[in-house]
Parts: structure tokens; sequence; C-alpha cells
DNA sequence: AGATTCTCCCAAAGCGCTTTGGCTTTTCGG
DNA sequence: CCGAAAAGCCAAAGCGCTTTGGGAGAATCT
């Protein structure tokens, strides 16, 4: 330890800088004033051989390997929780992995020691990362849930069911009947769950969904552009439209403004709104009625629940149910 | 090392596993089975620690504290580095900062060793991150470049300029005169650069740019569509837009379907794509005539750039310029 | 004043690897 | 069949920290 060279042991640094109680105030003083003097930062890759710790958490995200996307959603997250890293004095390593090799993938992070914990995105259907990593011994939170797995498991989730649900209803109040779904694909967790508040909120009201008028795919401008399309070209075609993002929406709005159609007038809309900060959907007046819940708060939530965990291993599994709230913007209106 | 209960000794184990040749073809397969069988991964702390190497690779992503936006580029450019860096053995540790904090961010991570180069984003005009960083002794690759730094730096970057210039021509080429430029924030090199391209290419024909035509901003939708609404107010209003990215492309395509004029008709627009996997702009046919190139690709030759450096300190820095493709869609026209 | 407790500090061990230097066998040329 | 080189292995040092177990001197108690 170079800070040794004010004439003093390495333990006795490594306490002054660690804040422990058996030094003095006065060369805690000095230590600390040298070690601001000299630029001075205890080795991480040290410190963690020698406390077990790594300081660091891991992001491991999907990239599913069809299309190839990169989840947008992800820089916003990301955003919130590395505030709270860095508050706790944490780095945030990511490590992308196609379908494959995930299970190994963790194996491998965990082994090497290099992270704490990990945050788990975009959770399937009974997605078996969940037990695997129970059984890793490795502090995780998702973010989102995965349907089907019964135990018990710490989570940062938005309520998609009730989201849904408050969307279609307020759409059917409008007079509303032939209602649309263009979800994300539906063996994510998140799309699963909508489909279930859609469904949930039509039967409610004695309304049936319609097969023809639910579509799942990965969430892309052109798949909500397409996928609209087909539901113009249906003999009934829909009145209203739930859309499961932003993105999808704004595919929505070019296929309509293509057919010649008034966005809230001849079609109704409304779409699920993360709250990326680049798409901002109209501060002040909402462009989309859209039920809004900021990806980036749920991000800030799950980093801070993780560093929770890490530091208190023992406690049980927690979880945070965000719940979206409705805002009324322009794309929604009576049924025509 | 626990790999040692095969009644070997830690050298021997350790030589086995990195490919040295003092060891026997035999015993070398015996330790890599049990490796294999019993799940082992060296510590990557300690290998770190006894060798000095990080084996870990830093993305510093300034957020702009003003807005608090997160560049939507950043998903693809990390996805296609981190094939790189999967493939190379590396991980990728990512650190948020606000503008404030940088210098020291950059100092943290040399000092505490747990990345061994760094990829530089967002460089701005005069970019002070580059001199520091030089000084730091730290590779690292910049994704873009820094107009006004004129030493020597490893780079990665479209040919902003000349992406704009030809859109520009090209708009002329179809007789229009008042042409628009609705650009990021020209603090940012690439905006910068794009500026040049736009009004050499104005120059060239004799055309001198109008400062009420050239917008300058975070790159949102809202903003694209606030900037374009406030073209169209004007008594001259442009017959050609060019925009800086795909985002405000929408905003302005929703600005101008508002006013009732039609794209690629009544205004002609030339967006830059940066080949988002979630925005595709239409495979076969693109809905914007646009400058393209895959930020994705960049990420790929960045990261790639980067582990050269760090295997070979001593080489001279390295640059890569990339071409950007004119890709003629259905929003251009002739000139109304 | 002597016994006892604090208060500060230090030496040394240990975290899990890599690497240097050395030691014992084989192997092989003459 | 002998000596030298090559092959294959090991013990131990060291990477830069934290942490355990003392230990010297000052402060407090009796």
């Amino acid at each position: 330890m170079l800070a040794a060279h004010l004439g003093l042991s390495q333990t006795t640094v490594s306490r002054a800088l660690n804040g422990y109680p058996e030094v003095s105030e006065a060369t805690r003083q000095r230590v600390c004033d040298a070690a601001q003097a000299l630029n001075y930062r205890p080795n991480a890759r040290a410190k963690g051989l020698a406390t077990g710790r790594a300081m660091a958490v891991g992001h491991v995200i999907p990239v599913s390997t069809q299309h190839e996307m990169v989840n947008p959603v992800f820089g916003d997250f990301i955003a919130g929780a590395s505030q709270a890293y860095l508050a706790a004095g944490y780095d945030m390593t990511l490590s992308m992995t196609g379908d494959e090799d995930e299970a190994d993938n963790y194996r491998r992070l965990k082994a090497k020691g290099d992270v704490d914990g990990l945050i788990v995105h975009g959770p399937r259907i009974n997605d078996g990362r969940i037990p695997f990593l129970q059984g890793l011994g490795l502090p995780f939170v998702v973010h989102g849930r995965a349907s089907g797995i019964a135990s018990d498991y710490s989570w940062v989730d938005m309520n998609n069911v009730s989201a849904f649900r408050r969307a279609t209803s307020f759409l059917i109040d409008l007079g509303h009947r032939r209602i649309a779904l263009i979800n994300g694909l539906e063996t994510m967790d998140f799309a699963h769950r909508r489909r279930i508040g859609f469904e949930e909120a039509l039967a409610d009201r004695g309304l049936v969904p319609a097969p023809a008028l639910m579509h799942s795919g990965e969430m892309t401008e052109s798949y909500g552009y397409t996928a609209m399309c087909h539901l113009l070209a249906l003999d009934d075609a829909p009145t209203a439209v739930l859309s499961s993002s932003s993105i999808i929406a704004i595919g929505i709005r070019r296929a309509l403004h293509e057919a010649g159609l008034t966005l809230g007038r001849d079609v109704s809309v409304i779409t699920h709104d993360d709250d990326l900060t680049y798409l901002s959907n109209g501060r002040d007046v909402p462009i989309f009625t859209a039920v809004r819940s900021s990806v980036r708060e749920a991000g800030r939530i799950a980093a801070e629940m993780l560093l929770r965990h890490i530091a208190a291993p023992q406690t049980a599994p927690e979880s945070h149910l965000l719940e979206a709230q409705l805002i009324i913007g322009g794309s929604t209106g009576p049924a025509p």
C-alpha cells in the first residue's frame, strides 16, 4: 500500500480509510488527506480478494437470438439503477447473453466471483433462470416476475394486469366494443399479464376477446405498423387498440395516418408508456392516452433492493409492485 | 485452488489451464476434465491481482445532467461491443456519470484497477476528457471524435460531414432551396460535423444557410415535433428538412401530419438512421430516406480496436471512419 | 504507587491466483 | 552405458489489500 509512505503501517491506513475506531482522529485525518493528495484508491481486486466481496453487481441482459433486438427500455432502467450503485460505491457489470448459454453465464459470474448480486431482465413465463439462481446462492432481483414460478424471490414489477385492465375498461366506457391488443411477445411475462388484464376487463363487461384482434410480437415500430394494417384490413376492424409500448404506438400512428384515419376519433389508442427520456409522451399534453410507469424508477428500486440483500443475505425476498398511472391524452375518444 | 484436490500442485494446474507448455498433455487433459466436472473457474479477482490485468473494459456514459437523457443509441452500441468482449473473455463495466465528476470517475477506475481500457461515449467539441485520458495512461477508444483536439487518439466514427453533405446535395438536386436542419446539440461533436456537412453542401451550390432554418437540441421525439412546428410557421417555410436522428424524424412526421402535409410530397425529409434494432426503418422499403450507419457495427469495431490496444499498449492510435449509406425511401421527392 | 484498563498502533497471516527458480526423472546421442 | 539436455513437476514468493492477535505506552482506578 503506497500510502504507507507516511510512516504508518498498512493496518493503520486500512483502518483509517475504512472508518474503524482503532485509530486516532488525528492520524485518520492525516491518512485521508494524504490519500486525497496522492489520489489514492484501494485496488479493487486486492480489496475484493481480501474481503470476498466484489463490490459489483451484474446485469445479465438476454439478447433475443432470433431478432438480435436490444430492448430500448434497458438504457433507462440502467440509468435509474446506476444512481443507487454510485451512492453505495458499487460497480455495474454487464453481460449480454444469447438464450443458450445463460445458465452457464450465471455460473461463470458466480465462480469467477466478480459480482455480489444480479439483476435479471426480461423474465419469461416459467423462466428457468429463477429456480436456477435460487440454487446458485447469489442474491438477485428480477425486473418483472415469472408466472408459473411458485417459489419466493425478489422482484420489482409494475402491475401489468391492473394497468391493462383499467385501460381496457376505460375504452369500453367510451363505447368501444371491438378492441384490439397489439402486445409484446407473449412468452414474456409482462406481455402475458397484460393480455390477462385485457381479457379480464372484456370479460367483466361480457365481451369475448377475438383472436383476430390480438397480436403478439417483438415491440418494434414496424411491428406496430404491420399489426395495425392487418387490423384495419379486417371486415370488422377494431375501433380501439391497446399497445404494449410507445414504439409500437408510433407504428400504429403511422398505419392510421396512411389509411387516412384520425387518431382518437376514428380509432382510439392507449399505449403503455415506460416514460423513456427520449420518447417523452408530452409532459403537459400527452399525445397518447397511456398507462405510464417509469422504468427508470423501477431500476432505482430494483438496485436498492439488491443492495439491501447483498448487505443482509439472510433476509426474506422482497417485492415491489408499481402501479401505473392512466393518463388521458389525445389518442382516445368515444367510439365512432 | 480447489482443483489441487487431484494431487497436483497449484503451479501445474494453473499452467495446464492457461496452456503453458510445461505440462504433459495427459495431465493437462486430466486437469481440464476435472475443471469441467467441478465447474471450476479461476477467481477473477485473484487472477487479476496476480497478473495485473482486470480482464474488463469500462464504458463511461455521460448522462446529461440537464435533461437526464439516456442516449437511445447506447443499447445497440453495447450489443455490438459485447460480442467482441465475450469472444475475448473480457467483462464490461458501466458507469454513468454526470458532467461534473467525469475526470474523477476516470481516475477512480484507473486507480481501483478494475478496467484495462475504456470506451468514451458522446465526445463534445474540444472534449477535455481526451487529453485527460491520454495523460492517465489507460488505453481508450472514442466513439466519435472531438473537433479541436489535435492530438492523436483512437476513435471509431462515421463520416458525419460527408453523410450530411450528400444528403443535402441530394435534396438540392431535387430542386429544394429552403432546406432546414434539425440537429442534435451542437456542442456534441457529431452534430457539429453534421452541420458543417450541411453548410458545405449549401455553399457548393451558392446557397446560404438561414439561421432560422437550423435547430439544435436534445434528440427526442417532442423536440423533432416542436422544431418542425416552428419551421412550418415560418413565412418562407422550408420544403425539405434534414434530421439528425430517427426519433427526431418521427416527431417531424407527427408535425407534418398534424399540419395536413404529406411527407415526401409537401415536405421532404432525410434523417440520419443509426439502424437501431427496435426502430428499423423498413428493411426493404424504407419509410424515410436516410443516411444509415449501424451503431452496432461501430460498437463491434470500437471494442475490437480497444482489445487490440490493451494487448499491445505501445501501438500507435488507430482510427476507423465508417461511411454512411444514402438510402432512398419514401420521404423525399421533388420540391413542390 | 502499583494494578488495570484503554488507546493506538504494528507484524504477520491469508485471500486465490501466477510465476520464478529448482529439483527429479526421462530421453537420447555418442 | 554414461553424461547432458529435455520434460514434467513442485515449493515458495508475491500481487495489494483486510483482519487477527498482540504490545507498548497513557490514562484510570484503588
